[in-house]
RNA sequence: GCCGACGUAGCUCAGGGGUAGAGCGCUUCCUUGGUAAGGAAGAGGUCAUGGGUUCAAAUCCCAUCGUUGGCUCCA
């Protein structure tokens, strides 16, 4: 009878019917075993399903595998639950926050009241886990009532639980027991735990309850599972190879910047390399934006503190930031200059402007201080002295989307000079809910919002959008890339502020003879000089690309006696603005070019006998071996066009 | 700021209640060598800082500073 069958939509299209009140892992079973052994869960009509739970009506079905990364978050997720199973055998009592899957892996909060926990114990819970794994208990769906719920965890005294329960409606709760552990869970989760093979805990940290810093530190354990032992192995080596492309790591080995102590915390020290590659990068920004109309100028490194109240910065992170300078003079504060936009305003002030001089475009490399959480500072990435590519643009309201949307292409145009493919465009809003943390009214706030969403949707760019994420006086587009261990970083940043102009009383005289109030875009491609390296650093591994390169070449003399030689052939690519050094050391040409080698120099020249005769050097380039000799003129033209080669190899 | 871990030579790291070790780097000497490590000698450390325990502390304990994995924060 045609009722007790479902019609079934596979990805393919292709539409099979099955026995009413199917499973997903049945319906893998009739394609083949192996797909039903690989299957974790299911995307029934868009919904992620156990691949046990019985389909009741026609329905889209697409089985999920370790290949779908619902696949994944649903192994991790059963993972935690597995990992809070070996927890409460080894802990009794122990309490439970929440335990979600991650970008990769998974954590469960823990409160571990007065017993004790470090991260020796690790391995202990990694057995048990590993114990529980191989039982193959199945996770088990149970549909229960609030009543019953909180029943259970009054019982278990756990107040997270519970917290957790007052947000449920009664009638869509759901219990998942594997074992001996029994878990307040929306699911869905993988059929049972001997599909977990291979398990590590990473690491443990505190973390508050419900993110509220208010609130009490949960323990939280971190780690990762596979459903291959294989597939950890390879994690691990990934992991080291990350650990390779740690931007401190090659910061310190490529010599580009340093701290000190005694300089003090999160202050970096930039060394002639770094320097010379800052300068790079810097330069063909600047170039860019001379392109674009925009005009450098030059800010102090300090303010007074009237400055920041008026902006509105001082109310906001006064208390949380490097405290004011005193002077002689009582009543006299000045800060260190946390931001530039305020400064630039001035420069807005500094004569009436007409609306036809405008959009007026402010850029400044301006270095800025602010005193970041302690526990926040992270290699260059965070840091409490930092250089912003910032510039300002003042225009008319008429202005900002097209404003906005050419702001658009100099930030793509600079992530695919330099190779970012990978990153994430997102829109960060407003939180309606918390308009305390914001300035300026509601009209400004929705008109800004606007601006960026209609400028993104014209250029066609895929955005995600966040929800509290703004600046506290208005909307960004914020361009985010991940670092080698896949932590997102804010690079570059757009911002629109009504706020601002409104409070530094800014105006232009329009065609009306009117005044006008303009409106300011923020912007920083880079984001800052500082963390702009460290993610380069991580995406290149330190072999930047040749125009970029803080040393270019290096020329290996074969012995003392060709040193002047060396010298004369460094002083001509010195002078076409080439950068790269003599090895001098007294060591055999085999060993300078093994050096050399490993410190990943693009280009050595080698320089002996045969070339002093001939006016000429022997070339060699890192990881390719000897590519010939040339004379002096060729090499310097060979030179010029690698460089340009390097320049279009990353714009294409 | 909070929870946890760590801090030994310029770098990477070993050691560990009886006053310090390796490799690389550095210096000097020998060697003047043609495409991925030539040889020898030597210099370098109050074992982060300050307290405490002890006959004795780099080692154990506490605090501070710094780094670090997270949390919170990020103009």
């Amino acid at each position: 009878m045609s009722e007790q069958k479902v019609k079934i939509t596979l990805p393919d299209g292709s539409i099979k019917k099955y026995d009413k009140g199917i499973s997903s892992h049945e319906i893998a079973l009739s394609i083949s075993e192996g797909l039903a052994r690989n299957v974790l869960a299911a995307k029934v009509n868009g919904e992620v399903w156990d691949s046990s739970r019985p389909i009741m009506d026609d329905s889209t079905v697409k089985l999920l595998t370790w290949n779908d990364s619902d696949g994944k978050n649903t192994f991790w997720h059963s993972s935690a639950h597995l990992m809070a199973e070996a927890l409460e055998a080894l802990y009794p009592g122990i309490k439970f926050g929440i335990g979600p899957p991650v970008e990769t892996g998974f954590y469960y909060d823990v409160d571990f009241g007065d017993q004790e926990f470090d991260s020796a114990d690790l391995g202990k819970v990694e057995q048990k886990m590993t114990e529980l794994a191989r039982q193959k208990n199945d996770y088990i769906r149970e549909e229960v009532s609030k009543k019953d719920a909180i029943d259970y965890f009054t019982g278990k005294d756990d107040e997270y639980k519970l917290e957790l329960l007052e947000d449920l409606e009664d009638g869509s709760i759901t219990f998942y027991k594997q074992g001996n552990f029994t878990d307040l869970c929306r699911g869905p989760h993988i059929p049972n735990t001997g599909i977990i093979k291979a398990l590590k805990l990473t690491n443990i940290a505190g973390a508050y309850w419900r993110g509220d810093e208010n609130r009490k530190q949960l323990t939280r354990l971190y780690g990762v599972t596979f459903p291959k032992k294989k597939e950890l192995d390879e994690y691990l080596m990934l992991l080291e190879e990350a650990r390779k492309r740690d931007h401190r790591k090659l910061g310190k080995e490529l010599e580009l910047f340093t701290f000190s102590e005694k300089v003090g915390q999160g202050l970096p020290l930039w060394l002639p390399k770094g320097t010379k590659l800052r300068e790079k990068l810097e330069s063909f920004l600047k170039k860019a934006q001379v392109k674009a109309g925009y005009e450098s100028v030059i800010s102090p490194h300090i303010g007074n503190k009237n400055l920041y109240v008026t902006s509105g910065h001082y109310e906001k992170y006064g208390d949380d930031s490097f405290q004011p300078i005193h002077t002689p003079n009582e009543n006299e504060e000045f800060l260190l200059k946390p931001m530039n936009c305020p400064h630039h305003c001035e420069m807005y002030k500094f004569r009436p402007r007409s609306y036809k001089e405008l959009p007026i475009r402010y850029a400044e490399f301006g270095t800025v201080y602010r005193y970041e959480q302690s526990g926040e500072l992270h290699g260059l990435t965070r840091v409490r002295g930092f250089t912003q590519d910032d510039a300002h643009i003042f225009c008319r309201p008429d202005q900002v989307k097209e404003e906005f949307k050419k702001v658009i292409d100099l930030v793509l145009y600079v992530f695919n000079s330099l190779g970012f493919n990978n990153f994430i465009t997102q829109i960060s809003l407003r939180d309606p809910e918390n308009k305390k943390k914001y300035i300026g009214d509601d009209e400004a706030w929705n008109q800004a919002e606007k601006d960026i969403i209609e400028a993104t949707e014209e250029k066609g760019i895929k955005t995600v959008t966040e929800i509290g994420e703004a600046a506290f006086y208005g909307p960004k587009l914020d361009f985010m890339v991940k670092d080698a261990l896949k932590r997102s970083w804010q690079l570059g940043t757009i911002q629109v502020d009504y706020n601002l102009p409104k409070r530094f009383e800014l105006e232009y005289v329009g065609a009306d003879n009117q005044k006008h109030r303009p409106v300011m875009i923020h912007r920083a491609p880079f984001g800052s000089m500082e963390r702009f390296v460290a993610i380069l650093l991580e995406h290149t591994a330190g072999r930047f690309p040749l125009w970029l390169s803080p040393l270019q070449y290096i020329i290996l003399p074969i012995s003392e006696k060709y040193a002047n030689y060396a010298n004369k052939v460094n002083q001509e690519l010195t002078l076409k603005d080439l950068t790269g050094y003599v090895d001098h050391r007294d060591e055999k040409i085999g060993r300078k070019i093994r050096d050399a080698e490993m410190n990943k120099i693009p280009f050595m020249f080698i320089v002996g006998e045969k070339e002093i005769e001939s006016g000429s050097v022997s070339i060699r380039k890192h990881g390719e071996g000897d590519i010939g000799t040339y004379s002096m003129k060729d090499l310097i033209l060979f030179m010029d066009k690698e460089i340009e080669k390097s320049l279009s190899l990353e714009n294409s």
